[in-house]
DNA sequence: CGCGAACTTGACTGTAGTCAACCTGCGTGG
DNA sequence: CCACGCAGGTTGACTACAGTCAAGTTCGCG
């Protein structure tokens, strides 16, 4: 079913074209880069915390969440990563203390070498600055959840998350109300810092709103979701459109 | 009293070099960066959420909290930087949506124009990737509260929270078991998403294991306190010491 | 058809929040 | 030099949101 996809980094470069400004030749650059493809089963752990990689995993179908546990083996999610991410692309200048990653449901992903991600950025600021952008993209996120955990209500908190996936489902980040997300109850808590018997309370409590079943997002009323989410995408989007940022080098 | 600190960035070098291998024209390309002297008083927001800012802030004495807070007015810190650190180096890429910038303390700070960081990225490859790795310290630290805040009790994340800053507070990321953490119950609260009242509580549960008065930290029982609030320092020091990174362009 | 994973529901518990009163120490001004 | 004011810290009584435990039910898949 999935064999259909095209197995590269066009999704990557296209999304980093939302923020950045990338020339033909740095885009062909980034799409040249040596990719290893690898299929992971649900549930499935294939970057361990504490494990120190030497390549980033691009996401090319599927769903990742990235972790992080307590010494009693609780675990955290720390950020939902869906096709067209690269999930840890700051391990490439950092290879350890970012948790580790797990393949939400079955899920393709393509590994690239941290070395061939290096030299390009060494060689193009461009593409450089593109790739801290991006990772900063990702931090904005992180430091939401933890507002969301810190200072939410379980039902807001549920709120939110599915306000931001529904931005980030979407294919040039515009809002969709209606997206596939196959999480379990019990993931979802895991993100939210709740149990999956209040995570099913509160998913109820919802449900005039948004429906989760299946693994599959129905927004009802998409206003009133983010009302109670508390959801300003502002933090998503605010680094899009038109040429934000300038070029400081021209195009090598 | 602050009179006697060198108004440069220094320091920052000098943490970048923990991580990072700079050659010494790298480093003098730094050191020459244009910096503006700015006092704070306690309390005081000095970069507002929601705000683009043109300059990030190096901070040379005192405490600063970046933080978050939710359409209530509920104030969320994500994170605490000591002098020594660029408090929002991130922002030289993507200048909003990573929080406001509050003084805990009366705090010294130097602002550096984006403009200025960004060229210097552009010119020396080395550098940007400094700057990048920089952040992603700064982003495991993040994660490392999200796991506290959604998976420790009160008196955990109070732990954690002393422990990170007694590696932090460090000069050379040592630990240290008596430093400087000018912050109120309230503050530490806003942390740890906790009340005042229950941080007081908490507090007292430690204070065996270490005390918290009048802005200064003692440790008496380090092993102790690692093991309540499940500190585990790989994340902050994983990536230091020798030649971890070696580098992919010759310095120019 | 049968098994297991995921979901649902109810009853009870517990950690942290709320509210309110009071204490303490420090800086300011009379 | 003392008195006042106020920010910050401390304590107690009560509340509530979410956790725990346990017993079903539903659904998808082999």
């Amino acid at each position: 079913m999935r064999h259909a996809l095209k197995a590269n980094l066009e999704l990557f470069v296209k999304r980093l074209l939302v923020r950045s400004i990338l020339s033909d030749e740095e885009q062909q650059a980034i799409l040249a880069l040596p990719v290893h493809i690898v299929e992971l089963r649900k549930k499935q752990d294939f970057v361990h915390i504490d494990e120190e990689s030497t390549y980033a995993c691009f996401v090319l179908a599927g769903l990742v969440g990235r972790f992080g546990q307590t010494s009693n083996g609780l675990r955290q999610f720390t950020r939902f990563h869906v096709p067209g991410d690269v999930a840890d692309l700051h391990s490439t200048v950092r290879p350890i203390g970012i948790g580790g990653l797990n393949a939400i449901c079955d899920t393709t992903i393509l590994r690239v070498p941290h070395f061939a991600i290096r030299t390009l950025a060494a060689r193009y600021p461009a593409i450089a600055e593109a790739f801290w952008r991006d990772c900063m993209l990702d931090t904005a996120v992180l430091m939401q959840w933890l507002i969301n955990v810190g200072r939410r209500d379980a039902r807001a908190r549920l709120a939110h998350i599915l306000c931001e996936m529904a931005v980030r489902s979407g294919q040039d980040q515009q809002i969709v109300l209606e997206y596939a997300f196959p999480v379990t109850q019990e993931q979802l808590g895991d993100a939210t810092a709740l149990t999956s018997v209040h995570v099913n309370r509160s998913l109820k409590a919802l449900d005039s709103v948004t429906t989760l079943k299946s693994g599959h997002v129905q927004i009802h009323d998409w206003d009133k979701l983010a009302r109670i989410g508390e959801f300003n995408p502002a933090y998503l989007l605010g680094d899009t459109g038109a040429q934000r940022q300038r070029r400081l080098v021209e195009a090598s």
